[in-house]
DNA sequence: AAACTAACCTATTCAAGCC
DNA sequence: GGCTTGAATAGGTTAGTTT
């Protein structure tokens, strides 16, 4: 279960819709339920459809004024749904406990959850998104700091990344259960799997592609810094260039499955912490301390992090400019002068 | 493959209603 | 007036569909 299913809407249906925008690009919840009955789909659809339609519209505006600079001035009538007023939806305990308990479970309902909660409590589907859309921000995941009870006091509700808007979830945060398996240990650099801790919700896998740093923190399942990656370039490639800490576990051991093991790749990482540094685990009791080492490698990659370009400075970025035939960052480029 | 676009997200803000 | 929380916005990503 993932999304709604996307709906392909009619010539006549998006002429309606036009139509109704021509009038009024705001409409209040009211209109956009009468709406939906006269076109026949769900009022969140409605609401979907006119934000949409006001980002292109206000791209199209902007693209002519680019072409225009010297309009008229004149003001469009602006219509907000504010000023329309809104009835506010006042929730029962009934409902609301329902919907805290589905929360719970999971903060990122599918859209067959979503219709199932609606059912259940008698609430619209779209009264039931923005319920949770307030829910997580409101309701943060347990922060970090959390960890130093150990990673089975985390809630199990815990399944999916706290983008929380702040700071930036470690990778403690995304350990859900006992199961503090390996692949939860391994650093963001790994290929899919690790942190990714996702994959409990509904939601599907986004690639790891992103250009703003600022928008590091909000679309990304794994819950550390893939979004801080340049587009195109994958983690391995750039960022995580300053090894991590991992588990050093006795070689040889016959005891142990060391093919789940986050085994330590760090010998010849250019910027590998030197020993003294590395966390060297003997066995799994170690973990919240593992943890804890993780944490601290987290914050100093954090703090060499260059957010103008969302690079990583300074060795592997000059391998990544290579490879993208990219000038280097200013700000990392020798100046002529000497100067920095 | 690129463009389009519905679905969905976070961050932020406003405001209703309760204390 | 402060707090909680439903509702709305803008601006972003993701992924299915169309061109």
């Amino acid at each position: 279960e993932a999304r709604r299913r996307r709906i392909i809407l009619s010539q006549s249906q998006k002429d309606t819709l036009c139509a109704w925008f021509e009038k009024n690009p705001y409409p209040d919840i009211a209109t956009r339920g009468q709406l939906a009955k006269e076109i026949g789909i769900s009022e969140s659809q409605i609401l979907t459809w006119f934000q949409k339609h006001r980002k292109n519209q206000k791209r199209l505006e902007w693209e002519g004024s680019l072409e225009e600079c010297q309009s008229q001035g004149q003001e469009k009538p602006h219509f907000k749904a504010k000023e329309l007023g809104r009835p506010r939806t006042h929730f029962t305990k009934f409902q609301t406990d329902i919907l805290v308990e589905a929360f719970e479970k999971n903060r990122f309902p599918g859209i067959a959850t979503r219709e199932e909660l609606a059912k259940r409590t008698g609430l619209p589907e779209s009264r039931i998104h923005i319920w949770f859309q307030n829910r997580r921000s409101r309701h943060p995941d347990r922060p970090v700091n959390s960890l130093a009870e150990g990673p089975h006091s985390l809630p199990q509700s815990s399944q999916c990344p706290a983008s929380t808007s702040s700071a930036l979830p470690s990778p403690c945060e995304a350990v859900t259960s006992n199961s503090v398996s390996a692949r939860a240990l391994s650093p963001p650099d790994t290929s899919p799997g690790p942190l990714d801790l996702s994959r409990g919700c509904e939601r599907q896998q986004p690639k790891v592609t992103m250009t703003e740093s600022s928008q590091a923190v909000q679309r990304t399942d794994n819950p550390t810094l893939a979004g801080h990656l340049p587009t195109g370039v994958t983690p391995g490639e750039v960022g995580f260039h300053k090894q991590a800490p991992c588990l050093l576990l006795p070689p040889g051991d016959p005891s142990e499955n060391t093919s789940s093991l986050p085994l330590l790749p760090f010998k010849d990482s250019p910027r590998a912490l030197p020993p003294s540094e590395q966390f060297q685990a003997q066995d799994h009791r170690d973990m919240p301390l593992f943890l804890k080492c993780w944490d601290e490698w987290f914050q100093s990659m954090l703090a060499e992090w260059v957010p103008d370009r969302g690079y990583w400075s300074p060795e592997q970025t000059e391998i990544t400019l290579r490879k993208q035939q990219l000038p280097p960052p200013a700000h990392l480029s020798p100046r002529p002068d000497g100067t920095q």
